[in-house]
DNA sequence: TAGATTGTTAATCGATTAACAATC
DNA sequence: TAGATTGTTAATCGATTAACAATC
């Protein structure tokens, strides 16, 4: 299957925790209208995103959960099962052990590193806490392959080069601090101050409707 | 001035953190293609984007750093201060409160609420957490005008609306659960499992080379 | 059947890039 | 001046939406 774009796969991600959501509800199927209300997109988009999988629909009775669902989790990869290492054990770090492992079915924890000496051969929600050190041992060892980056902005680059080194194969960074990285390797940064800022402009600005993801009235 | 894209306001930012970075530094004057190369944009991209806020560069010698970090500050209301909310003081929320201030000169971390009882009362990094009862009335006599959700996703629904009626114009949301909130109000979500969701899949599949945020060869 | 919905193509919309005359 | 860069328009690219024949 070819490459799908990074928006779609965003999407396919929400249409799947939707549908896990209702997988044990009483309907069996849904149509496209249905699903894009949920989520706040139009029907168009759904049908096409869903036909970018190959998944069929009835016109009678639209996208059955269960076959769909299958069918994200195909698309999505959600069969194969990746380690995560956190690294940087702060409050952000522990926040991320504690509350990921319950919504991402295919991501394991396996461990998480922190400089600081104090959080060492501590283990947070059941996750071992390694001294920075042993970071390549540790990930070789555990087979990690992606990487949760909640340290300091001063020391992520330096970091992330050696988790890379060490073998993993993708890294979502939440420092200030942009990454460089080889190309083959896959790369989310979520800066936080960034999101803010934009929430400060358009909480003066008027912001051009966005039909997605906002609601009509109340 | 008119409203600017979202995709705008968000580079108009990263510039900002850039330029405030180099304020000090030996420079005076940056050309558009030396803050493209910082931030893996074209230099195209970075000049339109100068273009909407009406800055103006010399061809001899680019834009002058603090000419035009006046014109980011107005731009983005970086003048304006904005009272902050932090609600739910579990490890993001603290994280957020232990961060931030230092990032963002125009965000101001007033409050904090939890409902867990046993943290209220308690200071963090200086912010005083608040049970939830006390939201609307805090809100109000702090004139507080954004909120940051790291609640659970089964309540995040309804404090959010508590938020909005007690007067607040823009929500950050960190619960995976996506709001919906009247037009007027200002809504960023972060869902970090959506993230990670692209973050396997890209590990897996090639990704169109994005030249933004993306190196070359290291 | 009649009515609603799907799958898919074409049209639209918005964002990025290329190009280049004007400028320093 | 000669060379590089700016400001801006036009061209390109990608993503979303509208439209509608085929289907149930």
């Amino acid at each position: 299957m070819q490459t799908i774009s990074e928006k779609v796969v965003g999407r396919l991600s929400r249409y799947r925790t939707l549908l896990t959501e209702q997988k044990d509800g009483e309907r069996t199927h849904l149509f496209s209208h249905e699903i894009a209300a949920a989520m706040r997109l139009s029907d168009s988009q759904v049908r096409r995103d869903l036909m970018t999988i190959g998944t069929r629909g009835l016109p009678s009775r639209g996208y059955e959960i269960q076959g769909l669902l299958l069918d994200l989790d195909q698309a999505l990869n959600q069969t194969r099962v990746h380690g995560v290492a956190v690294v940087g054990a702060g409050n952000m770090g522990r926040a991320l052990i504690a509350n990921l492992e319950s919504t991402r079915t295919n991501l394991r924890i396996k461990c998480a590193f922190d400089a600081d000496k104090s959080k060492c051969n501590r283990v947070y929600s059941g996750v071992k806490c390694h001294p920075m050190d042993a970071l390549e041992t540790v990930v070789a060892q555990e087979g990690i392959t992606l990487a949760i980056l909640c340290v300091p902005a001063a020391s992520a680059q330096a970091l992330a080069e050696r988790l890379v080194h060490a073998g993993v194969k993708g890294v979502l960074n939440f420092s200030s601090q942009a990454l460089r990285l080889p190309r083959t390797i896959a790369l989310e940064e979520i800066d936080i101050g960034n999101y803010l800022a934009k929430l400060a402009y358009f909480t003066i600005h008027p912001s051009k409707e966005r039909r997605n993801g906002r609601h009509e009235d109340r």
